[in-house]
DNA sequence: ATTAACCAGTTGCAAAATACAAGCAGTTGA
DNA sequence: TCAACTGCTTGTATTTTGCAACTGGTTAAT
């Protein structure tokens, strides 16, 4: 189950686990689009993963412990992908990959809503955003007193998708 | 030479780039260790990546405007890399990386040291290394007022290194 | 002047990872 | 009863990676 590790170095070990192209597409859709079946992240990722990478990436994560997996009551043979604490703790991350890449990469503006308000909020709103990724993966009791930022992210890009669509109908 | 991408998402857009295994491990030697000749990229490596893939990956990131690549004066065959302001605006994302693995992966004492400091330091002193970094790889005057922060985390690391030697001998 | 060490890569080949399309056994809801 | 859906698997083609040896030229010491 080890495999020899090319350093000690956390750059490179993190490396190790998420320097690929679709690890971190994965995380990314089940944190900021909910989405916690196969076919959900197979059908709904705007990249277009193969099921076959899909499979492979889901087993690896839940192997290197950054998700969780469980059959769904609701359904025999659905089973549902969680996040663990230490994929929740990838909120820091993805933040300054989204800020970065919204500076220097052509990013679609409805895509990039996200990544402005995460910026913008900085690390509390992202500590916000880490209690209620806890609250919805690993507890499941939600807490009404707050705001969701789960939700103003969502609501954020609802919101630019549907004005550019509307622009783009007249 | 734009060849088509997978979608603009911001994070997605950011692992077309950098989301392979060798991309970082570059820049961070470059960045942190000062390396700024193929050789030395090449056999300094502690994670020994091979020399074809060096090649390409220098290619690639200088294509991409991370890398910035020119002739060394002082010998005919050296060529030296620099980084560009979007490599050193990368030093958040090295940062947040580094604190992550150090959390959760096995990482080697010496070489977490300076992924400790960066973490402790916070933004303010990422921005006082990201300014250093401009003077080493863009404008190339050191400003001797200031304590230098690459200093510091070579310092460090020498520290452990031989302390860990020291204990070692015994 | 010779020569050994050094310079940034390149080349050829094997192995591994990735991508694409089709398919599977079982489950569900109409 | 049956069409749609469930999480995958299989087979095959293509691309990427890894390893080792090698290249034409430069430099520094003898």
């Amino acid at each position: 189950m080890d495999e020899a590790h090319r350093s000690g170095c956390p750059i490179n070990l993190t490396l190790e686990v998420l320097g690929d192209r679709w690890s971190l597409i994965v995380i990314r859709d089940i944190m900021f689009g909910n989405r916690r079946h196969f076919r959900e992240l197979l059908q709904k990722s705007d990249e277009g993963i193969a099921s076959n990478i899909l499979a492979d990436r889901l087993k690896r994560l839940v192997e290197k412990g950054l998700l969780y997996r469980e059959d769904d009551p609701s359904h025999k043979q659905k089973t549902i992908y969680s996040l663990t604490e230490m994929a929740i703790q990838l909120v820091p991350l993805l933040a300054e990959m989204g800020a970065w890449g919204r500076r220097f990469l052509p990013v679609s503006e409805e895509l990039a809503i996200r990544a402005e308000l995460l910026e913008k909020g900085g690390r509390p709103l992202w500590e916000d955003f880490m209690e209620e990724l806890r609250v919805l993966h690993l507890h499941g009791e939600p807490d009404p007193s707050k705001p969701s930022v789960f939700e103003r992210l969502t609501a954020a890009y609802q919101e630019v998708l549907a004005r550019k669509q509307a622009a783009a109908a007249e």
